[in-house]
DNA sequence: CCATTAGTCCCCACCTTTGCCCACTCGATT
DNA sequence: AATCGAGTGGGCAAAGGTGGGGACTAATGG
């Protein structure tokens, strides 16, 4: 499966259009695809799926929506798939971020669009910095004498 | 199955019309169906199914509806059932919510139509935002640092 | 049995938003 | 120097969301 590495810094325009890199748009074209999915992440950031991806996730993990708490299931569903959403590039290579999840990951004008494997994310430049001051730094330190690499 | 995801922010106009997002009445095109089905949902929302989605809830029914209690089973399964409806959209993709659903979701002016998967839910916006502080964003915390995602 | 009223359906109309297209700039490459 | 690809901005036509009139139906009441 496509890995998405790599960081890109872009804007978002005053219609809310975004950048997305040339070579995910390559990925997603020789995956004979025409929409990426994209919906809200944790620490404030926002997911950007190729749709195999997207499948993959979908199927592996409804095994993490099945809770025996049904009320909670629930609660994980709907925040899942109502922030989800099918975004096709224009023919500028931009796709469209709606208000609420423009909301949700805090983007202002200066936006991250950055590989993280299965997935790439879009962080707000400033909220990044913060988070990278705060949680990468430090969890650097600490891990460093557990992992391998 | 087709999945419905995203969230669209309409109004209930002063003659109880509802607009159905465009992607849905595609999907409900490509089905070859001419009506949704809506009914009373959990948490005072409103389910909106597909025809396929909502065949397979039946077929479904021993599996879905099943409690200990057979008489609470009976009560859910008459309130759900009497509520259902079934709705065509009209010549601007409209559909006409019954008094009885209104209230059942209270719904006021603003209303959220969202994806939910294997349904759609329609929610009254302020009834949204404070399920979604209340119930939400605490199961998110508590189960936030074990999601893989 | 007729008159009235409430609710529904089918139009039409307006206006905002969206999406599509073209264009400009800038840097890298040939 | 010219060309190409990439990032960004903006114009404009089309689509989408909303409101309301008028006909028709059905239930209600005299």
């Amino acid at each position: 499966m496509a890995l998405l590495i790599g960081r890109y810094d872009y804007s978002l325009d005053p219609k809310n259009r975004l950048a997305v890199p040339p070579k995910y748009r390559e990925t997603l074209a020789q995956e004979k695809g025409r929409s990426f999915y994209l919906t809200g992440g944790m620490e404030g950031c926002l997911y950007l799926f190729l749709p195999a991806q997207w499948e993959k996730l979908l199927a592996d993990d409804l095994r993490m929506f099945s809770l025996p708490d049904k009320e909670q299931e629930r609660a994980f569903k709907r925040k899942f798939f109502s922030e989800a959403v099918e975004v096709e590039p224009d023919a500028q290579g931009r796709i469209l971020v709606p208000q609420y999840l423009k909301e949700h990951a805090g983007l202002r004008f200066d936006v991250l669009v950055q590989g993280a494997g299965n997935r790439a994310e879009i962080w707000d430049s400033k909220r990044w910095a913060a988070y990278e001051k705060s949680t990468i730094a430090p969890a650097y330190k600490k891990i460093g004498k557990s992992l391998e690499i």
